[in-house]
DNA sequence: ATGAAAGCGCTAACAT
DNA sequence: ATGTTAGCGCTTTCAT
C-alpha cells in the first residue's frame, strides 16, 4: 500500500494512463478488421453485418477510443467548433445567452470557442481571423445591448446567428426578446391587478428597448382603455435614476397607483424612494422590473415583479438555427422570444 | 458604382471571397520553393538564406495565408486550445477570472474552449472527456467561490491551474485573490483615517474568505494597538443580511464608529440601515466592502469604499502558469494575489 | 541551403 | 460485406 513517500511514484503511474490514446487502427486490429470497415461502423455508414458492427464498437469502447478530432477536421474541413463573438465584455445579459448557446451546442458535439471582443472592433477583426483560421463553422454574435450591431454575417464564410444583440441587416438572422410584448405582460399584469394609473419609468431614449416597453404597456393599457398616466420618464439605466424618476413621479402625479419600470434597476430605486417616502408597496403603489435580474429583485424591498426575458431560451434557439444554418438549412429574419412575467410582492401580497 | 439592386451581385463577390483558403502549397508555388523550405521560413525553423524566407513570407501575406491547426494538430498532438472549466454557472467572480485569463491566451495563439459545468459532477466529466478528446492542452479550472474544490489534476493527463476556486490538494497550482492581506488593506484604511471602534459583518461561517478577511483586519487593529470592536458577525452573503447585522450592531455596539462587511452586498445592506437609522455615513460610521463589485458599489449611497481581488490578474497569472506548464515549466502550490484597496466616499468624504 | 518523402489519424472512393 | 488506397495540410527527417 503506497504511503506519501511514494507520491513521486504514484505521480509516474497516473501520468502512464496517457501513454497514448487509442486509435482507430487500435479498434481495427482488435475487432480484428480493416481501418475503413472500423471507420464505418463507428459512424453507422455503408453497409456492415451487424454483428461486425457490434464488434468494432464493443472494440472502441474498451480502448477508451475517440476519434482524433484533429484528423477529422483535417479531412472535413470542418472543425466541430462554434466561435462566440460577444463584442463587449460578458456581461449580464451575455453570459445566460451564452449558457443556453451551450446547452444546445454541447449536445451537438459542438465546442464553444469563446472570444470577447471588448467593444474593441480591431479586436474584433482579431478574433474573426483566429477563429476562419481555426474553421470555425459558424458564430453566435453577442453582445450587452439590445440595440442593431453592424452585421458581420457578409465578411464571414459561414453561417453567423445573432443573439440578443440583432444585426443592423434585417436579411441576417437575429434572435431577440420580444421586448414589445414584455411590454404588453407587465400592462396586463397591472390592470389585471385593478390599476389605474400606471406611470412609465424608462432607460434612456437612445434605447429601442426603452419605447418598445412602454409602447407595449400603452398597448395593453389601452386594451382596458386607459393611458399611461402622465408623461414617460426616460434616464439612465441606474438605480440612481430610478430613484430620481420616483422624486418626480411623486411631485408630479401623487395619485399613481402602480409604475413600470424598464429596468430592476430603475424599479429598485422607485421603490426605495417610494418606501422612504411613507408609499406601501404594493398597497399604495405597484411597481413591476424587467430583466429578472435576481440579484436586484431579491434585494429590493419588496421583491419585484418583473418581467423576464428568457435569455437562456434566446441563446438556445439562436444555437439551434445556427446548427440548422451549418446543416445547410439557413434562416433568415429577425425572430423574437416571448418574455414571462414573474410576479412577487411588488405588485401581490403573499 | 453599384447600387441597391446589385446587393445580390455584391453578395456573390462577397461569398466568392471564402473560394479557397491558400495552402501551404500555395505559398511554396509562389515564392518558387518547396513545401518544406516554406514550411521552414514561416515557423523560423531550420537554415535558410535571408532572402528566401522573406521571399516565402511575402507570398504567404500576399496569399492570406494561415496554417491549418487542424494540419498542425494532427502532427503535434496538440491543439493550441486551453479548456475553461467552471464548476458552477459563469457568475460574478469568474467572468473577470475567464476575461482575464482570454487576455493572456490570446497573445499565445492559444483560444478557449468553454465549458460550464454547472455544478454538476457528471457534466464536468463528460466535457472533461469532450476537451480531452480534442487534445486540449491544459485546463483552466474556476468556479464561484474561493473555497478548495475536489482535485482533477490526478486523473488528467494535460496541466491544469485553478484560478480563484483552489484545488483541495495543495501540491496542484492554484491562483487565489489574498484574502487575509485584503483584510489587512481593510483595517489599515480605517485605522489610518481615525476610526477605533471597527466592527465586522461577514458572510457565512463556512466560507474561509469570511475568516480570513477578519483575521486580516484584526491584525491590522492590532497594529494600531485595538481589537475588533463587538463581536463579529456571520451570516448570509445577501443585501438582507447586511441590514439584519447592522440593526444589530446599533443594539449591541451602537458607539461604534466604522464596519467592515466581507462583501460589498453586505456593505450597502448596512449602509441602508444605517443611514435610515439617521447615522451619517462616512461623519459617524466609515463603512468598507469587499469586491468592488461595481454595480454594488456605486448603486449604494453613498458609493463603498472596497476591497478589489483583482480577479482579473488571477486569471491572467493562472493563464500565465498555464502556458509555463504547458511548455515544460510545472509550478505548484498556492499562489495568492494581492487585493487592492478602492477608496470612495463611504470612508472619506469626497 | 533546399528538396523529396514519409506520416500524423481519419474517411471515402474504389476494388474485391 | 469488407479490404485497399489515396489524400486532407502540415512538419520533419534525410538526402542532395
Amino acid at each position: 500500500m503506497p504511503d506519501r513517500t511514494h507520491s513521486a511514484n504514484e505521480a509516474e503511474t497516473v501520468s502512464a494512463m496517457s501513454e497514448r490514446r487509442a486509435t482507430l487502427v487500435d479498434v481495427a486490429q482488435r475487432a480484428g478488421v480493416s481501418r475503413g470497415t472500423a471507420s464505418k461502423a463507428l459512424n453507422g455508414a455503408g453497409q456492415l453485418r451487424a454483428s461486425t458492427r457490434q464488434r468494432v464498437i464493443a472494440a472502441a469502447e474498451e480502448l477508451g477510443f475517440e476519434a482524433s478530432p484533429a484528423a477529422r477536421s483535417l479531412l472535413s474541413g470542418r472543425s466541430y467548433t462554434v466561435g462566440l463573438l460577444t463584442s463587449d465584455s460578458l456581461g449580464r445579459f451575455s453570459i445566460p445567452v451564452l449558457l443556453g448557446a451551450e446547452d444546445l451546442l454541447a449536445t451537438g458535439e459542438m465546442a464553444i470557442l469563446l472570444c470577447d471582443a471588448r467593444a474593441d472592433r480591431i479586436r474584433e477583426q482579431h478574433y474573426i481571423r483566429t477563429l476562419l483560421a481555426r474553421q470555425v463553422d459558424g458564430f453566435i454574435v453577442t453582445g450587452h445591448r439590445s440595440d442593431a450591431r453592424p452585421s458581420l454575417t457578409a465578411s464571414l464564410p459561414v453561417p453567423v446567428v445573432y443573439a440578443y444583440t440583432p444585426s443592423d441587416n434585417p436579411n441576417d438572422l437575429s434572435v431577440v426578446p420580444d421586448d414589445l410584448q414584455g411590454g404588453v405582460l407587465a400592462g396586463h399584469h397591472l390592470t389585471s391587478i385593478g390599476r389605474r394609473r400606471i406611470a412609465y419609468v424608462g432607460g434612456p431614449q437612445r434605447y429601442h428597448a426603452s419605447h418598445l416597453r412602454l409602447q407595449g404597456m400603452t398597448t395593453a393599457l389601452e386594451q382596458a382603455g386607459i393611458q399611461p398616466h402622465g408623461e414617460p420618464l426616460f434616464g439612465e439605466w441606474r438605480e440612481s435614476w430610478g430613484r430620481q424618476a420616483a422624486q418626480i413621479l411623486l411631485k408630479s402625479v401623487p395619485d399613481l397607483d402602480a409604475v413600470f419600470c424598464a429596468s430592476d434597476h430603475l424599479a429598485r430605486g422607485v421603490c426605495d424612494v417610494l418606501r422612504e417616502a411613507g408609499v406601501s408597496i404594493p398597497d399604495d403603489v405597484a411597481v413591476v422590473g424587467f430583466d429578472n435580474y435576481s440579484e436586484m429583485v431579491m434585494a429590493a424591498r419588496p421583491p419585484l415583479t418583473t418581467i423576464d426575458m428568457n435569455l437562456r431560451k434566446v441563446g438556445e434557439i439562436a444555437a439551434g438555427h445556427l446548427l440548422d444554418a451549418i446543416a445547410g438549412r439557413p434562416r433568415s429574419g429577425l425572430e423574437t422570444v416571448p418574455c414571462e412575467l414573474v410576479i412577487r410582492e411588488s405588485t401581490v401580497k403573499d
